[in-house]
DNA sequence: TGATCCCGCCAACGT
DNA sequence: ACGTTGGCGGGATCA
């Protein structure tokens, strides 16, 4: 098509170097970029320097964690370093960014880090495209990109044009759940397990052919397209905004998110995705050329999910070679349960709904209209109707506090400082302004008691309340994750419960604090849910918030903050797990039996509460190895083996809370180790979790005697008053319940015989960490999932711990070499060692 | 080389 | 008409 293109670009060019490119005529190409460049070049001297800054301040790194951005960082940091050798100061700011610097995962970086993870809703963030892109110094195109691929989770909205509001990850587990629902309508496993059979069978060489037949064959045919998944509160706030055919990347963003929530290891590869996605748009042709368009918009995609953090690069070695896939490390959504409980979640089912929705269909329904006719509108005049209602509501809730825009905040935070920290990036930003935010925080915090806090949880939200309640806007600084903490995901992501089939419970989990602590180790722990307590109130977690903590470790930990994170993670917990919660209180009513937590139920207010949750569950140290789910997951397949790790691991069901410390501490829990299990807690670092479940006490008896660590921790719990003595935990509940890998196991990765390999962004990150900087962030290593066997992690996991303060010290490796040689355990065939995240 | 994926043309839309 | 969105694919970089 176009023969001739791109004319220069401005900034790039103003230098001479392009001779090449002559103006005008150039049948050509893209310019080259003018190689590094000259002095000159008017590449926005801000941008060059922030992005040096950014690369240089350890802070940031470290609250970067991602690798990818961490590799970029460093390599952009050691670029200019020659360059500065060369240039002057501020020439080498002129430098010209290189490819890396303004990749998409760079941009979109800097673009969340303008933003808090969990804005309060009273405040809300309004987005500016134009301003953002303006000082992110990138085009507007750029921008798109990022903005629909948020979009596509919800966490921002479109308000009109040029506008969009800012929601952080409050939606994400909703809208994940959504989509994994959706997913599962869809069939994506089956086709999946469906493309990669065919794959095998044939060497390929037509792919054409057989996708589109593939894509035919199964599934898809009802399908639907789909199109956009929409959340109850969000949709249409513009609904002008719909009418583009939402083609492309929202809505293949989810349907790609869709993929790795389907997948039993949650891992996809791009290939696949591509053809799934393809199929399921047409069926018609798929050549050569569409592939590779649909390749070049799943990059862009990833590169934004993964500076989320919820999906990492991998690679799997198949048969044929290594190819290029993701790992899905956001968090772990519970195993559907079927319906029921995501109606509330979702969809735009009102409230009548409620209990049973049958869901799927509803959902689906709401979720992506189809098609065809309605109008574009997404909605249907009733959905709508209730929609806006519950927008207004919301709106007015939020209103009180004007919605300002994060900025503001920061720029106040700027302020005071000399210019030169507006140049900082916004990473910078961000952690000032979560600084300042902090100790507004803290202030708050201390003033509720800390049993609040961990109690709080079954009072606080009741559902109904769409997420930008009263409550929110209490608390709304709490909120927000402290700018310490990453922008990124959180390692940890909590596991989002969902509904667990049987009766389950949850449990939670903690994690060790560092942040304060900082002690070497936090290592941070996961709990797995146990089947057996009831426990009421239990939130769900949102990640984040812990993670401030975490971060380098990456992915999965869990960490937990400080204090006044904690209180943060609380609400949101509280937030996001209400629907939950309440679902599990129904169960457990109808168990009543069980019960004797049961009183806890709704009411809760009380702060009794907290005093609940902790019966029930046990924390398995997912270590920092586990690092979870993710890890687990993709084990999982070829693990099949080791069920106990599976256990840790995986276990689907598995919610993880974080806990802060705090509110440990509240809870008085002693520190003790479980050797067996591994199990480590530090009274700092644990929190407890509420399980939910409610079946607990029954079935626990005889799960318990199943691993020995469970005695452990009954014991322990016990012995700390976590629970009652009669009761126990059985060990891994999950397992039980969960029929987690079972089924694809060996079809599915017949294909796969897959390994993973992290990318040598992990072995950037150690590097970083090496650096690194600070302290608490890094908390867990991550720890390779592969590793299948428990007692190794275990056994790093009681390495872990450096020293405390470790961390800061540039030595880092103290710390990260702790953590290398978990992941050392792991290794698989290749570079993994370092696995990190 | 193949894997990534930046860049920006230009069409679809909105206003 | 003009501005906003964003599909799309060439071809530069990276590994």
């Amino acid at each position: 098509r176009s023969v001739l293109r791109t004319p220069l670009k401005q900034g790039a060019t103003s230098h001479p170097v392009l001779t090449e490119v002559q103006p005008g005529c150039q049948p050509l190409t893209t310019p080259p970029k003018p190689k590094e460049i000259l002095p000159a070049d008017p590449w926005t001297p801000t941008s060059n320097l922030k992005m040096l800054i950014s690369a240089a301040s350890p802070e940031i790194r470290s609250r970067e964690q991602r690798r990818e951005l961490s590799n970029t960082t460093r390599e952009v940091l050691q670029a200019k370093h020659c360059l500065q050798e060369h240039l002057s100061g501020d020439e080498y700011e002129k430098s010209q960014p290189s490819r890396k610097e303004k990749s998409l995962g760079l941009l979109c970086h800097k673009f969340l880090a303008r933003y808090t993870d969990y804005p309060s809703t009273a405040e809300d963030n309004y987005i500016c495209l134009d301003e953002v892109a303006e000082e992110l110094n990138v085009e507007r195109r750029r921008i798109y990109d990022i903005v629909n691929v948020l979009e596509s989770l919800h966490m921002v909205s479109r308000l009109a044009k040029n506008r969009y509001a800012w929601h952080g990850r409050h939606n994400l587990s909703k809208t994940l759940q959504a989509l994994k629902r959706v997913g599962e309508e869809n069939k994506y496993t089956q086709q999946i397990q469906m493309i990669k059979k065919r794959e095998y069978e044939h060497e390929f060489d037509l792919d054409g052919e057989r996708n589109e037949e593939t894509a035919r064959s199964f599934g898809s045919n009802d399908h639907s397209e789909m199109s956009f998944v929409e959340l109850p509160g969000m949709e249409f706030r513009a609904a002008s905004v719909n009418s583009r055919k939402d083609k492309s990347l929202r809505v293949m963003s989810q349907k790609f998110v869709m993929l790795f929530l389907v997948s039993t290891p949650k891992i996809v590869s791009l290939e696949v995705a591509a053809k799934i996605l393809i199929g399921e748009d047409q069926l018609e042709d798929l050549d050569k050329s569409k592939f590779k368009t649909k390749i070049r918009r799943l990059y862009d995609i990833a590169n934004v999910l993964s500076s989320l953090e919820l999906i990492k690069k991998v690679h799997v070695t198949e048969e044929r070679g290594r190819k290029p896939a993701f790992k899905w490390t956001g968090p772990e959504l519970l195993p559907n349960i079927q319906d029921t409980k995501l109606e509330a979640t979702s969809m735009t089912c009102p409230p009548p709904i409620s209990e049973s929705i049958p869901s799927k269909e509803q959902c689906s329904k709401n979720l992506f209209p189809s098609k065809g006719k309605q109008n574009f509108t997404r909605h249907p005049s009733l959905i709508k109707l209730v929609k806006s209602i519950e927008n207004d509501r919301r709106k007015i809730q939020s209103a009180p506090t004007s919605p300002v825009k994060i900025s503001a905040s920061t720029d106040q935070n700027l302020s005071a400082f000399p210019s030169k920290m507006a140049q900082l990036p916004a990473i910078a930003k961000h952690q000032l302004e979560g600084q300042s935010k902090k100790a507004t925080e803290v202030k708050m915090k201390l003033s509720r008691s800390a049993l609040e806090c961990s109690l709080s949880s079954p009072e606080v939200v009741p559902k109904p309340e769409p997420p930008g309640t009263a409550a929110a806007s209490q608390q709304p600084a709490l909120t927000q994750p402290l700018g310490v903490c990453p922008p990124s995901h959180s390692s940890v992501s909590p596991v989002i419960l969902p509904h667990t089939p049987p009766g389950v419970s949850y449990a939670i989990y903690l994690h060790p604090s560092q942040a304060h602590a900082v002690t070497a180790y936090s290592p941070s722990l996961m709990l797995q849910p146990l089947p057996c307590a009831n426990v009421t109130g239990f939130k769900g977690i949102n990640s984040k918030v812990l993670n401030k903590i975490t971060t380098e470790g990456g992915d999965n930990q869990i960490a937990t903050d400080d204090p006044t994170k904690s209180l943060a993670a609380k609400e949101r917990l509280t937030t996001k797990s209400e629907t939950s919660s309440q679902r599990c209180l129904k169960r457990s009513q109808a168990l009543q039996e069980n019960n004797s937590i049961k009183r806890y139920r709704s009411d809760e207010e009380s702060l009794d509460t907290s005093l609940t949750f902790f019966p029930s569950g046990y924390l398995i140290p997912l270590t920092q190895c586990t690092h979870g789910n993710k890890a687990g997951f993709s084990n999982k397949e070829k693990a099949g083996i080791c069920s106990l790790q599976h256990t840790t691991y995986s276990s689907p069901i598995a919610g993880v809370i974080p806990v802060p410390a705090s509110e440990l501490k509240a809870v008085n829990i002693p520190a003790f180790h479980v050797t067996p299990l591994n199990i480590m807690l530090s009274p700092t670092s644990l929190a407890a979790a509420p399980v939910l479940s409610n079946s607990c006490l029954n079935s626990s008896n005889t799960s318990s005697a199943q691993s020995p660590s469970s005695s452990v921790l009954n014991f322990t719990l016990q012995h700390v008053g976590l629970i009652p003595t009669g009761v126990q935990v059985p060990a891994n509940p999950v397992l039980q319940h969960v029929p987690v890998s079972s089924q694809p196991k060996n079809i599915s990765h017949g294909s796969e015989n897959t390994n993973l390999q992290e990318d040598k962004v992990d072995k950037n990150l150690l590097q970083l960490l090496d650096h690194g900087g600070m302290s608490g962030k890094y908390s867990a290593p991550s720890v390779p999932k592969e590793s299948q066997e428990p007692q190794r992690v275990t056994e790093n996991f009681f390495r872990t711990p450096g020293g405390p303060n470790t961390v800061s010290s540039p030595s880092a490796n103290s710390d990260g070499t702790n953590r290398i040689s978990q992941g050392t355990l792991y290794i698989p065939q290749r570079k993994l060692e370092v696995s990190e995240d």
